[in-house]
DNA sequence: GCGACAG
DNA sequence: ATCTTGTCGC
């Protein structure tokens, strides 16, 4: 789907929930079986009382997690927040920001909830399902779900349940700090996200490409990064 | 009816 | 999400 197709302006919730359930549907969770090169961080970054969205998608090498590329894009925004329904004020940004790339990340990890969502599309779902292309969640809170505090040392986990169904996983990045909230968005499966979650996770709480796209999205809105698709100069011995 | 409630 | 200083603990 092209970024210009979306349109949630006037949306009402009911309509709204009929099309998470409908774009639910559309999602596998089926084990990626492709090598990841790279991996990039979707995040939004917005001044208070404003409804003005900047948006940004930073890919970074999925070995070295160093940044390769990244782009930007300021938007408005034509739906408030509303609890288990953030994708349709976020998502359009994301979208014009993915589709001015000229080079797509192999995997994208969202700010926010994969599947650990009341209808099982929260926001990296949500954008999976309209790009086509796998995706993860990494929220910083629950949204839905019951799980056990996990252990406080770095990479212990525990599952997040409703019921019997694992939702994803509560997983503890770093020593001592609150746990981030990972799930599967589309086309990995509960297990890729845990492992790809961990496997981009460095000293800080939040894992390199949610943590790389938060800073890119907050240097934009403060004037200090320019709207557009840059390659990074460091990416050249790899495109 | 009472809590919970991504960003 | 964003506004904000110091402060407590490892």
């Amino acid at each position: 789907m092209n970024s210009k197709d979306l349109d949630y302006t006037n949306l009402t919730i009911s309509e709204a929930t009929v099309i998470q359930n409908k774009l639910r549907d559309s999602l596998t969770h089926v084990p990626l079986d492709k090598e990841i090169k790279t991996i990039a961080g979707a995040d939004i970054s917005l001044n208070r009382f404003s409804d003005v969205i900047y948006a940004g998608i930073v890919v970074l090498d999925f070995n070295t997690l160093k940044p390769l590329a990244y782009s930007l894009v300021k938007s408005k925004t034509s739906f408030p927040y509303v609890p288990g329904f953030l994708a349709f004020r976020e998502v359009p940004a994301l979208m014009e920001a993915y589709g001015q790339m000229l080079t797509k990340p192999d995997v994208i990890m969202v700010d926010g909830h994969g599947v650990a969502h009341p209808r099982r599309l929260g926001i990296a779902a949500h954008l999976g399902a309209l790009i086509d292309v796998p995706t993860l969640g990494c929220a910083k809170k629950k949204l839905y779900g019951n799980f056990e505090e996990p252990s406080i040392s770095k990479n212990s986990f525990s599952p997040l349940m409703s019921k019997d169904e694992l939702l994803g996983y509560v997983v503890r990045t770093k020593n001592k700090v609150k746990p981030v909230y990972i799930s599967p968005g589309n086309q990995l499966s509960m297990e890729d996200s845990l492992q790809i979650a961990l496997h981009c996770t460095r000293n800080y709480r939040l894992p390199e490409p949610t943590r790389k796209a938060h800073e890119f999205v907050n240097r934009f809105r403060t004037g200090q990064l320019k709207e557009g698709f840059f390659q990074l100069e460091e990416s050249q011995a790899l495109f």
